[in-house]
DNA sequence: AAGTGGTCTAGACCACCGT
DNA sequence: CGGTGGTCTAGACCACTTG
């Protein structure tokens, strides 16, 4: 086919090249960036793709790899192409690495404590990308395994992006939290950065936890981003490890 | 090309399938675990691969691309693919993901405790998948950072695989203990899984990391894996994050 | 200039899923 | 059965490294 005509930005070899897979990818993670395939959705077929771009099969099925990698996309041979999810039990826990000790879950909930709007505070603001005192949602929340109370989540998302999320909203939500950001307000988790460290229990998160102050906590402080590397949340998580650990797997 | 002709095995449509390019993979795979080729050196082209299977290069790049994602080979464009080795400043830090709170690492050491033989307990047997009681190689070492003790680490291998592993022969290397295990013993850690929790430290981590007993100390435990999944090492760090975190990508 | 990995194509055929 | 992703090929050309 003739490549030059589909190549409207590539120009100059060295310093900015970029194959044309990885335009064709950035163009798709436009589309989904506007929503114009959404949350579930099956994406056109590899052929239409290729056809649409002016691009052979193999071509778009790279780019579709990458995104795939990155958790964008979910391949399902013999059914197509589909936007990935968090309302989906595939993927209802892959930000979530703390499991029990002994083999695999139980049963789990969520406990919705307070939500209110906060001016953000320094390290907030830094985290967010967003300029100190703008509002922001902060929520507390239990996580209980079992029964047994096992995290205590302090979450801070960008307020604008969250108009009305109050405390009924929350209670009234029985999935993940990321399926309803997704699902009520278009905002799509992508990757996460962690940060942990050991720290001793305060009086708030022992009464919450069932320990005692001074017990040792995992702090897992988890910034959050949407596409175009946009932070969106940032959380502190309180873990409790007696039977629990954080499961990691070094590539 | 006479595509039958190389496909020696693969036979049975459905459950046994395995595509031609992962029949490569795992070929090459043996290979290296045969140490055909070592650490470091450059395995033959994509074209002489291809010649040499009787396949296309696309099926050999594929195999090749799976290995390289998987950190077992390093792709350099123009100069050739190579085997992944922990001597390498690239890889060096490559299973360790503590980092220092404030921007990046200045300098670090080293300090070998202790080295012996000793009888598998319960436990790490459990881990290295041998039998209790067999020998197991036991280390204990301190990680500084720029002077500040930081990680106590107490390290499991399986006895057999490391004769004649000692104090005098650790404190006489002065790059990585993988790179140690890589070059003298021919074991090459491909992946390692770990667990986190809290935990209060006790006198005597406490006494060589400077702290109080009961503070609050990161525990690591990791195990790690040669070819075949086969596990080879197991050990416990003990990590001070007062001013340091382990750091984690969440895909 | 020669050699290596990286991109792209056009087309064939296979494995899987639904109807 | 038709449609989708998954594999494989043969060959062209591009980008990067080294001599």
């Amino acid at each position: 086919m003739n490549r030059e005509a589909s190549r409207s930005i590539m120009r100059s070899p060295s310093p900015t090249f970029s194959p044309l897979y990885r335009q064709i990818k950035e163009f798709m993670i436009k589309s989904l960036e506007a929503g114009e395939w959404g949350p579930g959705d099956a994406i056109p077929s590899e052929a239409e793709l290729a056809a649409r771009f002016n691009v052979s099969q193999g071509t778009v099925r790279k780019a579709i790899d990458e995104m795939a990698a990155e958790n964008m996309l979910v391949r399902r041979q013999g059914k197509g192409t589909f936007v990935a999810t968090h309302d989906d039990p595939r993927s209802f826990y892959r930000f979530l690495r703390l499991v029990p000790d002994s083999g695999e879950a139980g049963h789990s909930s969520s406990e919705p404590l307070s939500c209110r709007v906060e001016p953000a505070s320094a390290e907030v603001a830094l985290a967010l990308n967003i300029a100190e005192k703008d509002p922001v949602v902060f929520m507390e929340r239990l996580l209980r395994f079992d029964g047994e109370p096992v995290v205590l989540d302090q979450i801070y998302l960008v307020g604008e992006m969250f108009p009305g999320l109050s405390l009924e909203r929350l209670r009234g939500w029985d999935r993940s939290l990321y399926s309803l950001f997704e699902g009520e307000y278009g905002v799509r988790m992508i990757r996460a950065e962690e940060r942990l460290r050991a720290i001793a229990a305060d009086a708030h998160c022992a009464g919450l936890l069932g320990l005692k102050p001074g017990d040792p906590l995992l702090l897992v402080e988890r910034t959050a981003f949407t596409y175009g590397n946009k932070p969106v949340e940032w959380r502190r998580g309180l873990y409790c490890t007696r039977c629990h650990h954080y499961a990691n797997e070094l590539g």
